[in-house]
DNA sequence: GACATTAATATGTAGCTACATATTAATGTA
DNA sequence: TACATTAATATGTAGCTACATATTAATGTC
């Protein structure tokens, strides 16, 4: 009745791993090769390369030609943020979703988008303010920048219908995403369009995105109070 | 002069990325089958495997066993939050870092706590406030909860002297981890520990660990004004 | 001894076969 | 028709060989 393990590769990922845990290899330790380990643990060193690699994109080992494997010294906290289209996040909470166009203009890039985008000349970009409703409150507000030269169609959608949010993400994918979490007292702006008081504790979410080397979009997405953003694990 | 493809398997990865994203293959449609693709790039099918993975993982396609690959639907910004050991956080800034032990005490476990872990039943806890700073300034408060069933060793490690952080990154990797990130006003107390205004807006992580099902540690750590959490890309 | 060259070595990748697994589609039976 | 059984199928995994690549260690030359 020796029940066959499934998948062999994540067995080994979880010995080798339960022998870091439990010391038997310590942070900055070096690790046997991988044929050591095939051997010991009688498999191909293409499975023992598998577990290896799981070890590492997780951040617990770290693996160098030559080099050999070796226990991370100063491990990090690596969570996967899964950020959702706004809507399908206010559904999937049982609200009902409204999006509510408040502003789109072409200017070219403000010092600051292009400082997200790490440009050293402005553009013609295409701003969207918009707010994101769940059950007629307040959700998200954005203040979105598209570049018009990478996302030319852009022009052609009905932002008053559909949000940039959407259209982007269904249209544009992007290889390139950087973020940027913190906290920002509400303005009296902010307390206008989110409807909250003067001087609230606001999240926000600054996203900027690239396809190649080319910009997409940099918003600024400044949520209700109350707000809070989840690790999906 | 044919530049011979490095990685093959990442240059079939972009390739077909590349038709997702000029829309050759749209959000909800069928990829063609592994085999086929093999056979179009002429390449091996676990190469094409490989690079399907890969993008299964970045969140762009899904994969079902005999369903086929299909490009995601409603598509995720998927980031990677890197969050490192405090000491090294403050001290890559160029900072001089301190610690500093506020309380310890041996605590049954609070509901909040309990509710962080899905426990059902109270247990025994060691709870450790403790301020990290940078150049002396108040960086991060830190309301600590360890689980001392399960981490009974840290009862040996004196606190004053290194943080409850470092000391369990090092020697406690888990295999679990929730995050929350929210902002909040701060309150009186925040204002004493971290020298900061009553009602500023600060950002607050919570994040819990667990190895296997044995809870660990669940913490809240408050940032000091400012405080900016950024992806890695 | 300093520096360029070469060998040794551990991981990384490509390609192949064979089989496992999950899930849909087809089929048979009451 | 309803439901259980079986076949078909696309992805997933295991194991193997061969070679690529990066990096360290050894060696040779001035």
């Amino acid at each position: 009745m020796t029940d066959k393990p499934r998948h062999s590769w994540v067995t080994i990922r979880d010995s080798i791993r339960e022998m870091i845990l439990n010391s038997t290899y310590g942070p900055g330790d070096k690790l046997p090769r991988d044929e050591e380990f095939a051997a010991r643990f009688g498999c191909a060193r293409s499975t023992v390369h598998r577990a290896m690699r799981d070890l590492a994109q997780s951040g617990l080992v770290e693996r160098r030609r030559k080099g050999g494997t070796m226990v991370q010294r100063d491990p990090v906290t690596r969570a996967t943020l899964n950020i959702p289209i706004t809507r399908l996040e206010v559904e999937q909470k049982g609200c009902v979703y409204r999006y509510q166009l408040i502003r789109q203009s072409v200017q070219r890039s403000s010092p600051a988008i292009m400082a997200n985008f790490g440009l050293h000349e402005a553009r013609p970009m295409l701003r969207v303010e918009a707010l994101h409703l769940a059950d007629s409150r307040p959700y998200i507000f954005e203040d979105r920048w598209i570049c018009l030269e990478t996302v030319p169609e852009i022009n052609t959608v009905d932002l008053t219908r559909e949000s940039a949010n959407e259209w982007l993400v269904r249209n544009r994918p992007y290889s390139r995403c950087d973020l940027r979490l913190f906290a920002r007292p509400g303005t009296k702006n902010d307390s206008e369009i989110l409807q909250s008081e003067i001087g609230d504790a606001l999240f926000v979410m600054e996203r900027t995105t690239w396809i190649g080397d080319a910009p997409i979009t940099s918003l600024r997405a400044v949520a209700h109070p109350g707000y809070q953003l989840f690790t999906q694990g």
